[in-house]
DNA sequence: AACTATTTATAAGA
DNA sequence: TTCTTATAAATAGTT
């Protein structure tokens, strides 16, 4: 479409060349533009000059890497094809995806957040609850015994310490008071704070290239937290 | 460019968007490699229609990963820098941690991996899985309650479905049958394949923080493998 | 999926 | 770059 037809090779001539890249560049992005909008599709395009020079559209309202991030979730996408960074995003996505996943069975194992599951996936639950349950006894009990026998060995020793057994005795009893007792003073075990918050901010369910950028920017901006103290304090 | 001129706004008739958009999608990427050989430039286009279905063009011999790398590093781009890749492997490494912590947790709250634990560990850990095992309960007898009121209201519409309730009555005793015949047939809550494994370990398919860091050393140190290839293609 | 009347993009020239 | 204009290409509406 011009005064010639031209052949699909690079042309040679830079100016004409640099010419070209122009025009055509700005026909492109008003065709992806028309496309978008005329059949409601989400585009993004990264052009680079052969100078370097780089050029973008994205279809409003999103952002490339938005648009990006779809694309390295979409099916046909193989992880073969992205780059280092990509797998980094990838993999951290797929990190915080399966820690969520974690964070809400965990929660529901622990008996909250049962809303949304059927009658029989409660009752499964409850099965696998009892059966842990079960477990757990059994260990608490191999402990026990196993706490006893060496008390009782001591006794043998020591003599003089007779009141051990009943101490032991004790604590067998309070640890098998009524479930109802139980629940009111119940410390939390050592190790949950599974708490309810999830990593990415907005309630998503998985992080973007573009939150990770976001991300990287604050780390931009406040590299150093530590050394933020230290400047308080020095200057 | 057609029989008519068309304003520039989503096309309301399905079919004919649809047809559009096949047209058009194909002019774009053909321009865009149009404007890829002519002038040498490096492009990457991504197009999602409107119903999900992906499309993209690449600029040969690059992937679109690339040219989003490429993008993530412009200057224009304000988000990448250097030691953000520290920042990157710091963040990976806290959430496999934070995983792995979660997946121990798990495995201790279903009762397996006890090992470890102290006898007051295992009996705070035997309330936390009563207290569990209360509020699933309470869940199912609510769920419980609400199936049979249905079925009440069912029957006194439909007066000849006088089995329903006791198929309920079945249901429940079923449930409640004794936890030594329910361990038999356990199958496992449909969320749960929390596996054994971890990330860390050699010969898994996910990528461990060290792993990371060597490639990005190896990245490090080979910046500019694009304009690797460029220099011999063009050179 | 083809056809074709038109519109649009753009190559070459200024 | 930018404008102009002849011409090639793209494509809207039709078959």
């Amino acid at each position: 479409m011009g005064r010639g037809k031209v052949e699909l090779k690079k042309i040679e001539n830079p100016t004409n060349r640099q010419v070209t890249f122009s025009k055509r560049r700005m026909g492109l992005l008003k065709k992806a533009n028309e496309l978008a909008i005329l059949c409601d599709a989400q585009i993004g395009v990264i052009i680079f000059s052969g100078t370097g020079k780089m050029y973008e559209y994205s279809s409003p309202p999103w952002r490339i890497a938005n648009t990006f991030d779809r694309y390295l979730k979409a099916p046909s996408t193989r992880f073969e094809e992205m780059d280092v960074q990509q797998k980094i995003i990838h993999e951290m996505t797929r990190m915080k995806d399966e820690n969520n996943r974690l964070r809400i069975i965990m929660r529901q194992y622990m008996g909250d957040d049962l809303a949304s599951l059927t009658l029989q996936d409660v009752s499964n639950l409850e099965q696998q609850i009892e059966f842990s349950l079960y477990k757990v006894r059994l260990r608490k009990q191999q402990l026990l015994d196993q706490h006893l026998l060496e008390m009782h060995h001591r006794e043998m020793h020591i003599p003089g310490e007779q009141n051990n057994y009943l101490c032991h005795m004790n604590l067998l009893a309070r640890e098998q008071k009524s479930q109802a007792a139980a629940m009111a003073d119940l410390k939390p075990f050592p190790l949950w704070d599974v708490g309810k918050q999830m990593y990415g901010q907005d309630g998503e369910s998985s992080m973007t290239a573009l939150q990770l950028s976001a991300r990287l920017h604050d780390y931009k901006l406040q590299p150093l937290q530590p050394n933020l103290q230290e400047t308080d304090l020095h200057g």
